[in-house]
DNA sequence: ATAAAAATTTAGACTAGTCTAAAAATTTTT
DNA sequence: AAAAATTTTTAGACTAGTCTAAATTTTTAT
Protein backbone atom coordinates (compact mmCIF):
# COMPACT_ATOMS: atom_id res chain seq x y z
CA UNK A 1 0.00 0.00 0.00
CA UNK A 2 1.11 3.51 -0.79
CA UNK A 3 0.57 6.60 1.28
CA UNK A 4 -1.91 9.71 0.13
CA UNK A 5 1.42 11.78 0.33
CA UNK A 6 3.36 8.97 -2.36
CA UNK A 7 0.56 8.73 -4.34
CA UNK A 8 0.39 12.60 -4.37
CA UNK A 9 4.43 12.74 -5.43
CA UNK A 10 3.72 10.02 -8.16
CA UNK A 11 1.33 12.20 -10.26
CA UNK A 12 2.89 15.14 -9.64
CA UNK A 13 5.78 13.93 -11.13
CA UNK A 14 3.60 12.17 -13.93
CA UNK A 15 2.19 15.68 -14.80
CA UNK A 16 5.19 17.70 -14.48
CA UNK A 17 6.94 14.61 -16.81
CA UNK A 18 3.83 15.28 -19.28
CA UNK A 19 4.54 18.89 -19.90
CA UNK A 20 8.50 19.09 -20.07
CA UNK A 21 11.44 17.62 -21.93
CA UNK A 22 13.41 15.15 -20.19
CA UNK A 23 13.80 14.70 -16.08
CA UNK A 24 11.64 16.85 -13.85
CA UNK A 25 13.40 18.93 -11.54
CA UNK A 26 12.79 19.03 -7.46
CA UNK A 27 12.29 22.46 -7.37
CA UNK A 28 9.33 21.86 -10.38
CA UNK A 29 8.50 19.46 -7.73
CA UNK A 30 8.46 21.64 -4.28
CA UNK A 31 6.41 24.31 -6.22
CA UNK A 32 3.53 22.08 -7.36
CA UNK A 33 3.25 20.08 -3.88
CA UNK A 34 2.95 23.22 -2.27
CA UNK A 35 5.89 22.21 0.10
CA UNK A 36 9.98 23.19 0.55
CA UNK A 37 12.67 21.53 -1.84
CA UNK A 38 14.36 19.63 1.12
CA UNK A 39 10.93 17.58 1.55
CA UNK A 40 10.82 16.68 -1.82
CA UNK A 41 14.36 15.50 -1.81
CA UNK A 42 13.52 13.33 1.22
CA UNK A 43 10.56 11.65 -0.44
CA UNK A 44 12.30 11.25 -3.89
CA UNK A 45 15.15 8.95 -1.97
CA UNK A 46 12.29 7.02 -0.08
CA UNK A 47 9.91 6.90 -3.55
CA UNK A 48 13.68 5.68 -5.49
CA UNK A 49 14.37 3.17 -2.66
CA UNK A 50 10.52 1.80 -3.17
CA UNK A 51 11.49 1.58 -7.09
CA UNK A 52 8.80 3.92 -8.06
CA UNK A 53 11.27 6.40 -9.56
CA UNK A 54 14.34 6.71 -11.44
CA UNK A 55 16.87 8.92 -9.42
CA UNK A 56 20.39 10.27 -9.48
CA UNK A 57 20.96 12.72 -7.00
CA UNK A 58 20.95 16.26 -8.94
CA UNK A 59 20.19 14.88 -11.53
CA UNK A 60 15.97 14.75 -11.73
CA UNK A 61 13.68 12.13 -11.35
CA UNK A 62 11.61 9.99 -13.57
CA UNK A 63 9.00 7.17 -13.13
CA UNK A 64 9.96 3.81 -13.23
CA UNK A 65 7.09 1.44 -14.92
CA UNK A 66 5.60 0.80 -11.85
CA UNK A 67 5.59 4.66 -10.85
CA UNK A 68 4.05 5.14 -13.87
CA UNK A 69 1.40 2.62 -13.57
CA UNK A 70 0.67 3.92 -10.52
CA UNK A 71 0.49 7.32 -11.78
CA UNK A 72 -1.79 6.27 -13.63
CA UNK A 73 -4.34 4.63 -11.50
CA UNK A 74 -4.59 7.50 -9.11
CA UNK A 75 -5.35 9.65 -12.06
CA UNK A 76 -8.10 7.34 -13.47
CA UNK A 77 -9.23 7.19 -10.11
CA UNK A 78 -9.99 11.18 -10.16
CA UNK A 79 -10.84 11.37 -13.31
CA UNK A 80 -13.89 8.95 -12.85
CA UNK A 81 -15.07 10.78 -9.47
CA UNK A 82 -14.74 14.18 -11.26
CA UNK A 83 -17.40 12.65 -13.99
CA UNK A 84 -19.31 11.37 -10.99
CA UNK A 85 -19.57 15.02 -9.41
CA UNK A 86 -20.47 16.56 -12.36
CA UNK A 87 -23.07 14.35 -13.92
CA UNK A 88 -24.44 12.51 -11.23
CA UNK A 89 -24.27 15.32 -8.75
CA UNK A 90 -24.74 18.31 -10.74
CA UNK A 91 -21.78 19.93 -9.37
CA UNK A 92 -19.90 22.63 -11.75
CA UNK A 93 -16.67 21.69 -13.53
CA UNK A 94 -14.82 24.45 -11.54
CA UNK A 95 -15.78 22.48 -8.42
CA UNK A 96 -15.05 18.72 -8.58
CA UNK A 97 -11.27 19.18 -8.61
CA UNK A 98 -10.77 19.74 -5.07
CA UNK A 99 -13.11 16.93 -4.07
CA UNK A 100 -11.36 14.88 -6.23
CA UNK A 101 -7.97 15.58 -4.91
CA UNK A 102 -9.80 13.28 -1.67
CA UNK A 103 -11.43 10.94 -3.25
CA UNK A 104 -8.67 9.81 -5.57
CA UNK A 105 -6.80 8.23 -2.88
CA UNK A 106 -9.50 5.97 -1.51
CA UNK A 107 -8.27 2.77 -1.66
CA UNK A 108 -10.64 -0.32 -3.62
CA UNK A 109 -10.33 -1.50 -7.00
CA UNK A 110 -13.60 -2.34 -6.89
CA UNK A 111 -15.44 0.93 -5.85
CA UNK A 112 -13.00 2.39 -9.20
CA UNK A 113 -14.40 -0.47 -11.66
CA UNK A 114 -18.20 -0.06 -10.30
CA UNK A 115 -18.32 3.31 -10.71
CA UNK A 116 -16.72 3.42 -13.81
CA UNK A 117 -20.02 1.10 -14.64
CA UNK A 118 -22.42 3.66 -13.07
CA UNK A 119 -20.81 6.27 -15.37
CA UNK A 120 -21.37 4.00 -18.40
CA UNK A 121 -17.21 4.25 -18.99
CA UNK A 122 -16.69 8.00 -19.66
CA UNK A 123 -13.71 8.60 -21.62
CA UNK A 124 -13.28 12.09 -20.33
CA UNK A 125 -13.75 14.11 -16.99
CA UNK A 126 -15.40 17.08 -17.31
CA UNK A 127 -12.52 19.38 -18.30
CA UNK A 128 -12.21 17.14 -21.61
CA UNK A 129 -9.29 15.45 -19.76
CA UNK A 130 -8.73 11.82 -21.50
CA UNK A 131 -9.47 8.72 -17.96
CA UNK A 132 -6.80 6.10 -18.19
CA UNK A 133 -7.80 2.67 -19.31
CA UNK A 134 -8.60 0.06 -16.23
CA UNK A 135 -5.44 -1.24 -17.88
CA UNK A 136 -3.43 1.85 -17.13
CA UNK A 137 -3.09 3.50 -20.26
CA UNK A 138 -3.09 7.14 -21.31
CA UNK A 139 -5.35 7.54 -23.90
CA UNK A 140 -3.63 10.19 -26.45
CA UNK A 141 -5.90 13.25 -27.98
CA UNK A 142 -4.81 15.65 -30.51
CA UNK A 143 -6.05 18.49 -29.50
CA UNK A 144 -4.93 22.53 -30.83
CA UNK A 145 -4.53 25.39 -28.90
CA UNK A 146 -7.80 27.75 -29.95
CA UNK A 147 -4.68 30.32 -30.19
CA UNK A 148 -2.98 28.21 -33.10
CA UNK A 149 -6.45 27.76 -35.26
CA UNK A 150 -6.28 29.45 -38.69
CA UNK A 151 -9.16 32.25 -39.60
CA UNK A 152 -12.09 30.52 -40.86
CA UNK A 153 -11.86 26.99 -39.75
CA UNK A 154 -14.65 26.16 -37.20
CA UNK A 155 -13.72 23.79 -34.84
CA UNK A 156 -15.57 22.39 -31.10
CA UNK A 157 -14.31 23.20 -27.63
CA UNK A 158 -12.49 19.47 -26.48
CA UNK A 159 -10.85 20.55 -23.31
CA UNK A 160 -8.92 23.25 -20.92
CA UNK A 161 -5.51 23.45 -20.29
CA UNK A 162 -5.92 25.66 -16.87
CA UNK A 163 -7.80 23.92 -14.40
CA UNK A 164 -8.35 26.91 -12.25
CA UNK A 165 -11.65 27.87 -10.94
CA UNK A 166 -11.42 31.60 -11.98
CA UNK A 167 -10.88 30.29 -15.95
CA UNK A 168 -13.56 28.00 -15.90
CA UNK A 169 -15.61 30.17 -14.04
CA UNK A 170 -14.73 32.29 -16.78
CA UNK A 171 -15.12 30.15 -19.53
CA UNK A 172 -18.50 29.68 -18.18
CA UNK A 173 -19.80 33.08 -17.70
CA UNK A 174 -18.41 34.03 -21.46
CA UNK A 175 -20.11 30.76 -22.58
CA UNK A 176 -17.18 28.90 -23.85
CA UNK A 177 -18.15 25.70 -22.46
CA UNK A 178 -17.01 22.11 -23.61
CA UNK A 179 -18.74 21.25 -26.81
CA UNK A 180 -19.63 24.27 -28.06
CA UNK A 181 -18.71 25.12 -31.52
CA UNK A 182 -16.69 28.30 -32.26
CA UNK A 183 -15.78 30.24 -35.88
CA UNK A 184 -12.37 31.95 -35.86
CA UNK A 185 -13.08 35.04 -37.71
CA UNK A 186 -10.34 36.87 -36.81
CA UNK A 187 -6.97 37.47 -34.88
CA UNK A 188 -5.71 40.49 -33.47
CA UNK A 189 -1.92 41.11 -34.99
CA UNK A 190 -1.24 43.16 -32.42
CA UNK A 191 -2.36 41.09 -29.16
CA UNK A 192 -3.12 37.79 -31.01
CA UNK A 193 -6.47 38.01 -29.31
CA UNK A 194 -8.95 36.18 -31.62
CA UNK A 195 -12.72 37.08 -32.53
CA UNK A 196 -15.05 34.26 -32.67
CA UNK A 197 -18.42 33.32 -33.27
CA UNK A 198 -19.77 30.79 -30.55
CA UNK A 199 -22.95 28.15 -32.05
CA UNK A 200 -23.36 30.05 -34.83
CA UNK A 201 -24.98 32.83 -32.47
CA UNK A 202 -23.22 35.38 -30.65
CA UNK A 203 -19.31 37.39 -31.49
CA UNK A 204 -16.94 36.87 -28.96
CA UNK A 205 -13.42 38.42 -28.28
CA UNK A 206 -10.99 36.19 -26.36
CA UNK A 207 -7.88 37.33 -25.41
CA UNK A 208 -4.74 34.78 -26.39
CA UNK A 209 -3.94 34.31 -22.33
CA UNK A 210 -7.30 32.41 -22.71
CA UNK A 211 -7.25 31.26 -26.44
CA UNK A 212 -3.38 29.53 -25.42
CA UNK A 213 -5.68 27.23 -22.65
CA UNK A 214 -8.25 26.52 -24.76
CA UNK A 215 -8.25 23.07 -26.57
CA UNK A 216 -10.31 22.69 -29.81
CA UNK A 217 -11.10 20.54 -31.92
CA UNK B 1 -10.31 21.44 10.79
CA UNK B 2 -10.06 17.97 12.33
CA UNK B 3 -7.78 14.67 11.26
CA UNK B 4 -9.19 11.75 10.40
CA UNK B 5 -7.96 10.04 13.83
CA UNK B 6 -9.46 12.65 15.95
CA UNK B 7 -13.29 12.00 13.52
CA UNK B 8 -12.48 8.53 14.36
CA UNK B 9 -12.19 8.79 18.34
CA UNK B 10 -14.88 11.15 18.68
CA UNK B 11 -17.12 8.58 16.54
CA UNK B 12 -15.97 5.69 18.36
CA UNK B 13 -16.74 7.33 21.67
CA UNK B 14 -20.24 8.00 20.17
CA UNK B 15 -20.71 4.55 19.55
CA UNK B 16 -19.42 3.14 22.90
CA UNK B 17 -21.29 6.18 24.62
CA UNK B 18 -24.64 5.20 23.22
CA UNK B 19 -24.21 1.32 24.14
CA UNK B 20 -23.38 1.55 27.75
CA UNK B 21 -24.18 3.53 30.99
CA UNK B 22 -22.17 6.03 31.61
CA UNK B 23 -18.63 7.11 31.12
CA UNK B 24 -16.52 5.76 27.95
CA UNK B 25 -13.01 4.16 29.26
CA UNK B 26 -9.78 3.90 27.71
CA UNK B 27 -9.61 0.37 27.63
CA UNK B 28 -12.97 0.38 25.72
CA UNK B 29 -11.79 2.55 23.40
CA UNK B 30 -8.41 1.63 23.01
CA UNK B 31 -10.33 -1.96 21.98
CA UNK B 32 -12.51 -0.44 19.48
CA UNK B 33 -9.90 1.92 17.48
CA UNK B 34 -7.47 -1.03 17.69
CA UNK B 35 -4.90 0.76 19.36
CA UNK B 36 -3.45 1.01 22.95
CA UNK B 37 -4.56 2.36 26.62
CA UNK B 38 -1.45 4.69 26.57
CA UNK B 39 -2.57 5.88 22.64
CA UNK B 40 -5.61 6.70 23.61
CA UNK B 41 -4.88 8.38 26.93
CA UNK B 42 -2.89 10.59 24.69
CA UNK B 43 -5.26 11.84 22.02
CA UNK B 44 -8.11 11.98 25.03
CA UNK B 45 -5.87 14.63 26.56
CA UNK B 46 -5.84 16.52 23.12
CA UNK B 47 -9.24 16.03 22.13
CA UNK B 48 -10.46 17.44 26.06
CA UNK B 49 -7.95 20.29 25.17
CA UNK B 50 -10.25 21.21 22.07
CA UNK B 51 -13.29 21.01 23.97
CA UNK B 52 -14.68 17.87 22.05
CA UNK B 53 -14.99 15.68 25.41
CA UNK B 54 -15.27 15.90 29.36
CA UNK B 55 -12.46 14.19 30.83
CA UNK B 56 -11.37 13.81 34.08
CA UNK B 57 -7.92 11.54 34.67
CA UNK B 58 -8.61 8.05 35.41
CA UNK B 59 -12.61 9.09 35.15
CA UNK B 60 -13.59 7.76 31.59
CA UNK B 61 -14.68 10.04 28.81
CA UNK B 62 -17.69 11.92 28.01
CA UNK B 63 -18.57 13.98 24.47
CA UNK B 64 -19.41 17.52 24.28
CA UNK B 65 -21.70 19.23 22.43
CA UNK B 66 -19.72 19.76 20.01
CA UNK B 67 -17.84 16.79 20.26
CA UNK B 68 -21.42 14.83 19.39
CA UNK B 69 -22.37 17.24 16.64
CA UNK B 70 -18.87 16.36 14.75
CA UNK B 71 -19.20 12.55 15.48
CA UNK B 72 -23.11 13.03 14.28
CA UNK B 73 -21.04 14.69 10.91
CA UNK B 74 -18.94 11.61 10.37
CA UNK B 75 -21.89 8.97 11.56
CA UNK B 76 -24.41 11.05 8.94
CA UNK B 77 -21.40 11.06 5.94
CA UNK B 78 -20.36 7.04 6.56
CA UNK B 79 -24.24 5.96 6.46
CA UNK B 80 -25.14 8.10 3.26
CA UNK B 81 -21.73 6.78 1.37
CA UNK B 82 -22.99 3.53 2.62
CA UNK B 83 -26.54 3.82 0.73
CA UNK B 84 -24.74 5.19 -2.06
CA UNK B 85 -22.71 2.30 -2.48
CA UNK B 86 -25.04 -0.20 -1.89
CA UNK B 87 -28.15 1.51 -3.88
CA UNK B 88 -26.61 2.96 -6.97
CA UNK B 89 -23.12 1.14 -7.32
CA UNK B 90 -24.57 -2.49 -6.64
CA UNK B 91 -22.62 -3.58 -3.38
CA UNK B 92 -23.38 -5.80 -0.62
CA UNK B 93 -24.62 -4.77 2.82
CA UNK B 94 -21.44 -6.49 3.83
CA UNK B 95 -19.27 -4.88 1.31
CA UNK B 96 -19.96 -0.94 2.00
CA UNK B 97 -18.79 -0.98 5.80
CA UNK B 98 -15.23 -0.75 5.03
CA UNK B 99 -15.16 2.06 1.78
CA UNK B 100 -17.51 4.04 3.89
CA UNK B 101 -15.11 4.26 6.90
CA UNK B 102 -12.58 6.40 4.00
CA UNK B 103 -15.51 7.87 2.28
CA UNK B 104 -16.65 9.58 5.84
CA UNK B 105 -13.54 11.28 5.69
CA UNK B 106 -14.23 13.73 2.79
CA UNK B 107 -14.53 16.90 4.02
CA UNK B 108 -17.35 19.07 1.69
CA UNK B 109 -20.21 20.22 3.21
CA UNK B 110 -21.89 20.31 -0.09
CA UNK B 111 -20.66 17.02 -1.36
CA UNK B 112 -22.50 15.44 1.34
CA UNK B 113 -25.72 17.29 1.12
CA UNK B 114 -26.28 16.94 -3.08
CA UNK B 115 -25.39 13.21 -2.69
CA UNK B 116 -27.90 13.44 0.20
CA UNK B 117 -30.13 14.60 -2.30
CA UNK B 118 -29.13 12.16 -5.02
CA UNK B 119 -30.42 9.18 -3.17
CA UNK B 120 -33.71 11.19 -2.20
CA UNK B 121 -32.87 11.58 1.17
CA UNK B 122 -32.41 7.96 2.57
CA UNK B 123 -33.74 7.46 6.05
CA UNK B 124 -31.52 4.63 6.87
CA UNK B 125 -28.76 3.12 5.62
CA UNK B 126 -28.41 -0.41 4.27
CA UNK B 127 -28.03 -2.09 7.57
CA UNK B 128 -31.19 -0.22 8.48
CA UNK B 129 -29.44 2.49 11.19
CA UNK B 130 -31.09 5.41 11.01
CA UNK B 131 -29.49 8.46 9.23
CA UNK B 132 -28.05 11.56 11.25
CA UNK B 133 -30.70 14.68 10.06
CA UNK B 134 -28.36 17.50 8.65
CA UNK B 135 -28.88 19.45 11.74
CA UNK B 136 -27.20 16.84 13.99
CA UNK B 137 -29.81 14.62 15.40
CA UNK B 138 -29.95 10.67 15.84
CA UNK B 139 -33.29 10.23 14.79
CA UNK B 140 -35.00 7.47 17.53
CA UNK B 141 -35.93 4.12 16.89
CA UNK B 142 -37.70 1.60 18.58
CA UNK B 143 -36.76 -1.67 17.50
CA UNK B 144 -36.83 -5.10 19.42
CA UNK B 145 -34.03 -8.18 19.07
CA UNK B 146 -35.73 -10.79 17.65
CA UNK B 147 -34.77 -13.07 20.50
CA UNK B 148 -37.53 -10.72 22.50
CA UNK B 149 -40.24 -11.28 20.38
CA UNK B 150 -43.05 -13.42 21.85
CA UNK B 151 -44.22 -17.16 19.82
CA UNK B 152 -47.03 -16.25 17.81
CA UNK B 153 -45.99 -12.45 16.39
CA UNK B 154 -45.12 -11.59 12.93
CA UNK B 155 -43.06 -9.12 12.61
CA UNK B 156 -40.13 -7.49 10.09
CA UNK B 157 -36.28 -7.45 10.17
CA UNK B 158 -35.32 -3.44 10.33
CA UNK B 159 -31.81 -3.83 11.22
CA UNK B 160 -28.94 -5.41 12.10
CA UNK B 161 -26.89 -4.98 15.76
CA UNK B 162 -23.71 -6.76 14.61
CA UNK B 163 -22.33 -5.59 10.98
CA UNK B 164 -19.22 -7.95 10.57
CA UNK B 165 -19.39 -9.20 6.52
CA UNK B 166 -19.70 -13.29 8.00
CA UNK B 167 -22.96 -12.42 9.91
CA UNK B 168 -24.73 -10.30 7.32
CA UNK B 169 -23.61 -12.80 4.65
CA UNK B 170 -25.17 -15.29 6.80
CA UNK B 171 -27.98 -13.42 6.68
CA UNK B 172 -27.91 -13.45 2.74
CA UNK B 173 -27.21 -16.84 2.57
CA UNK B 174 -30.51 -17.70 4.72
CA UNK B 175 -32.60 -14.90 3.46
CA UNK B 176 -33.14 -12.92 6.41
CA UNK B 177 -33.04 -9.86 4.19
CA UNK B 178 -33.69 -6.41 5.62
CA UNK B 179 -37.38 -6.00 5.35
CA UNK B 180 -38.17 -9.45 5.05
CA UNK B 181 -41.30 -10.91 7.18
CA UNK B 182 -40.98 -12.81 9.85
CA UNK B 183 -43.46 -15.05 11.93
CA UNK B 184 -42.14 -16.57 15.19
CA UNK B 185 -43.36 -20.40 15.71
CA UNK B 186 -41.63 -21.38 18.45
CA UNK B 187 -39.10 -20.86 20.66
CA UNK B 188 -36.70 -23.82 21.86
CA UNK B 189 -36.64 -23.46 25.64
CA UNK B 190 -33.04 -24.70 26.31
CA UNK B 191 -30.89 -22.85 23.70
CA UNK B 192 -33.28 -20.40 23.52
CA UNK B 193 -33.08 -20.75 19.28
CA UNK B 194 -36.14 -19.80 17.22
CA UNK B 195 -38.25 -21.44 14.71
CA UNK B 196 -39.37 -19.08 12.24
CA UNK B 197 -41.52 -18.98 8.82
CA UNK B 198 -40.22 -16.31 6.37
CA UNK B 199 -42.40 -14.47 3.60
CA UNK B 200 -44.92 -16.83 4.75
CA UNK B 201 -43.19 -19.47 2.92
CA UNK B 202 -39.90 -21.37 4.22
CA UNK B 203 -39.21 -22.59 7.69
CA UNK B 204 -36.10 -21.75 9.42
CA UNK B 205 -34.28 -22.41 12.67
CA UNK B 206 -32.17 -19.31 14.10
CA UNK B 207 -29.76 -19.57 17.03
CA UNK B 208 -29.70 -17.22 19.77
CA UNK B 209 -26.71 -15.58 18.82
CA UNK B 210 -28.74 -14.48 15.55
CA UNK B 211 -31.72 -13.50 17.04
CA UNK B 212 -30.05 -11.71 19.34
CA UNK B 213 -28.32 -9.38 16.37
CA UNK B 214 -31.53 -8.92 14.71
CA UNK B 215 -33.77 -6.00 14.94
CA UNK B 216 -37.65 -6.32 14.06
CA UNK B 217 -40.90 -4.83 14.05
C1' DA C 1 38.63 28.72 -16.17
C1' DT C 2 37.02 30.92 -12.24
C1' DA C 3 33.64 33.07 -9.71
C1' DA C 4 28.98 33.80 -8.72
C1' DA C 5 24.40 32.16 -8.70
C1' DA C 6 21.08 28.70 -8.50
C1' DA C 7 19.59 24.18 -7.42
C1' DT C 8 19.78 20.33 -4.54
C1' DT C 9 20.87 17.66 -0.63
C1' DT C 10 21.96 17.01 4.27
C1' DA C 11 21.53 18.00 9.21
C1' DG C 12 18.79 18.74 12.83
C1' DA C 13 14.32 19.83 14.63
C1' DC C 14 9.17 19.64 15.00
C1' DT C 15 4.21 17.45 15.00
C1' DA C 16 0.77 13.76 14.89
C1' DG C 17 0.07 9.40 16.01
C1' DT C 18 1.69 5.28 17.54
C1' DC C 19 4.31 1.83 20.65
C1' DT C 20 6.48 -0.57 25.09
C1' DA C 21 7.69 -0.33 29.73
C1' DA C 22 7.19 1.76 34.07
C1' DA C 23 4.62 4.49 37.40
C1' DA C 24 0.39 5.91 39.51
C1' DA C 25 -4.47 5.67 40.54
C1' DT C 26 -8.58 3.07 41.10
C1' DT C 27 -11.17 -1.01 42.00
C1' DT C 28 -11.67 -5.53 43.83
C1' DT C 29 -10.63 -9.07 46.96
C1' DT C 30 -9.46 -10.82 51.22
C1' DA D 1 -8.38 -1.61 55.94
C1' DA D 2 -4.69 -3.47 53.64
C1' DA D 3 -3.15 -6.24 49.74
C1' DA D 4 -3.71 -7.62 45.12
C1' DA D 5 -5.39 -6.92 40.67
C1' DT D 6 -6.78 -3.95 37.17
C1' DT D 7 -6.96 0.26 34.75
C1' DT D 8 -5.01 4.38 33.34
C1' DT D 9 -1.42 7.65 32.70
C1' DT D 10 3.36 9.05 31.96
C1' DA D 11 8.02 8.60 30.05
C1' DG D 12 10.67 7.81 26.36
C1' DA D 13 11.16 6.19 21.72
C1' DC D 14 9.84 5.51 16.76
C1' DT D 15 7.89 6.77 11.84
C1' DA D 16 6.08 9.79 8.17
C1' DG D 17 6.13 14.08 6.60
C1' DT D 18 7.32 18.56 7.06
C1' DC D 19 10.41 22.77 8.06
C1' DT D 20 14.82 26.06 8.34
C1' DA D 21 19.57 26.59 7.95
C1' DA D 22 23.83 25.00 6.30
C1' DA D 23 26.61 22.34 3.08
C1' DT D 24 27.31 20.60 -1.44
C1' DT D 25 26.83 20.18 -6.35
C1' DT D 26 25.64 21.95 -10.78
C1' DT D 27 24.86 25.68 -13.90
C1' DT D 28 25.62 30.24 -15.62
C1' DA D 29 28.17 34.35 -16.26
C1' DT D 30 32.29 36.71 -16.51
MN1 LIG E 1 -8.88 17.58 -11.40
MN1 LIG F 1 -10.12 17.09 -14.57
MN1 LIG G 1 -20.75 1.05 8.48
MN1 LIG H 1 -24.18 0.90 8.33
Amino acid sequence: MHSFTEENYLKTIYYLAARQEGEVTTNSLAEMTATKAASVSDMLRKLAEKQLIHYKKYQGVRLTEEGERLALKVIRRHRIWEVFLAEKLGFGWDEVHEMAEELEHIRSEELVRKLDAFLGYPQFDPHGDPIPTPAGQMPTVEYTKLSEVTVGAEVQVMGVLEHSPEFLQHLDKTGLNLGCRVLVQDVNAFDKSVSVQINHQKTLFVSNEVARNLLVN
